[in-house]
DNA sequence: TTCGATTTGTTCGTATGTATT
DNA sequence: TAATACATACGAACAAATCGA
């Protein structure tokens, strides 16, 4: 067996990661670099064997992985894709705010003010920046079926997108991820959400329509490309009057 | 191949489903009978192999399927065993609630209540079971370093556990899912939990400890076992001083 | 519309590595 | 040490979907 004796005669190489580990890392790589760009196809499993010099099966081991962590996507008989962010991927992976009766729908966006600042302690420690450092911060307000429901205040590193203005927010058409992506080739693949629950003051009141002090969601979103490195940080307040947070736990 | 001349020639069978799907319900039909105890070991791959007449590689992909849904556990050199719900299990995988610096605790708990009545027009909905069913109604209050933090009103199909009484419950030992497992051979294997915010009323905010009119997060959560038949139904009440609900979004 | 090339999906078989008992 | 069990890796064949000639 080849690798067999790469291992024992050539340069040691770790023994504890499996080659399908090592082929994943370099795939992980190519993305992350940008030389596959989100939408595209890869090359096939027989050409990326032959590339790497392993079997068509590890390939698919490896390439299996980025699959289950939703990086890309197989369509038999055209080929592994760099996962896109659609509409209904967003909805489907990214959005677990829904209706009591259990129905998504994309929320029409409401941009209220978009300025640049200087990140604060706690902001600077979730994107791993510099203290006081240039961030960009967003406020949004989604509707769902003309109401008011969701108030999203976003703060994203200036560094990350150069030229940002206020327009480009507004005319975008999809989600904000997918203008990440298509804008700046910036690809969300991970977000941790930490849930609250808190009393609405009265500025947020009147934006969602509540009385003051109404109970609502406080979610706080931190959200990561490839390597884990932190894209966005948002705190969003969430009127629970028609809508709920729903969460899959178990089989997922 | 074997496999081959048995679709073409014999009784056709639905060409849909592969061979490890099909595998994989025959696996999953053992686990729900009961033939599988939670904690046993499955026998080897190459005996399922024989027994079922396939290969190797197709049993690895049925049961592969099964870890994914975190219902068998692999341990290399000792074999596949159906998952237990132990107390690192429980945190794990069906408790998202954690303190403000992300850490989980298992909570002590404290029961408030247990009695016979008949289920309201939509808990049987949920449990589905007829209207005015008998259930069980339990009532809770969890309590994280010694502060109380969750209240939590769990109803049960009574049929489902015959001879329940309050001192089982008091006197258990580890979670409540963990119980059913031991006692009734009752897995769950899956819970669907929908988050609103809401105003705790005087009852709830004394025994939470919170003023009246404090915003808590209210967490209805219906849990199932292996063929999506329910198990129970609760509505919890977070106190948010401390703690939140934790929630990750793609790659999981 | 048909046919063939391409690509992923399924299934088999075999050999070897690594952890446990 | 030996036997057992899962993990990794290779190779091969055919099925099924897609797409262009």
């Amino acid at each position: 067996m080849r690798m067999t004796s790469e291992r024992t005669e050539g340069e040691p190489r770790e023994p504890r990661d499996p080659l399908y580990r090592l082929v994943k890392q370099q795939l992980t790589e190519a993305l992350r670099d940008g030389r596959w760009r989100h939408g595209q196809k890869i090359p096939s499993e027989p050409l990326l064997a032959r590339r790497h010099g392993v079997s068509v099966a590890t390939i698919r081991k490896a390439v299996g992985e980025l699959v289950a962590e939703n990086i890309l996507v197989r369509e038999q008989g055209r080929g592994t894709f760099v996962l896109s962010h659609t509409r209904d991927y967003m909805l489907n992976v990214f959005s677990r705010i829904v209706g009591r009766d259990g129905s998504k729908a994309l929320p029409t966006t409401t941009l209220l003010g978009l300025r640049r600042a200087r990140a604060d302690t706690e902001t600077a420690r979730l994107l791993r920046l510099k203290p006081r450092a240039a961030v960009l911060d967003v406020e949004t307000l989604l509707s769902l079926d003309g109401r008011p429901v969701i108030l999203d205040r976003m703060r994203v590193p200036a560094a990350l997108f150069p030229d940002l203005a206020a327009e480009d927010f507004s005319r975008r058409d999809g989600t904000i991820y997918g203008f990440f992506q298509e804008q700046y080739g910036i690809t969300v693949v991970r977000a941790e959400e930490f849930i609250t629950a808190v009393s609405a003051g009265p500025r947020e009141a009147a934006l969602l329509g509540l009385r003051p002090g109404s109970a609502v969601l406080r979610i706080l979103r931190t959200a990561t490309t490839y390597k884990d490195q932190p894209v966005d940080v948002r705190v969003r307040l969430v009127a629970c009057g028609a809508h709920g947070y729903l969460s899959v736990l178990g089989q997922g």
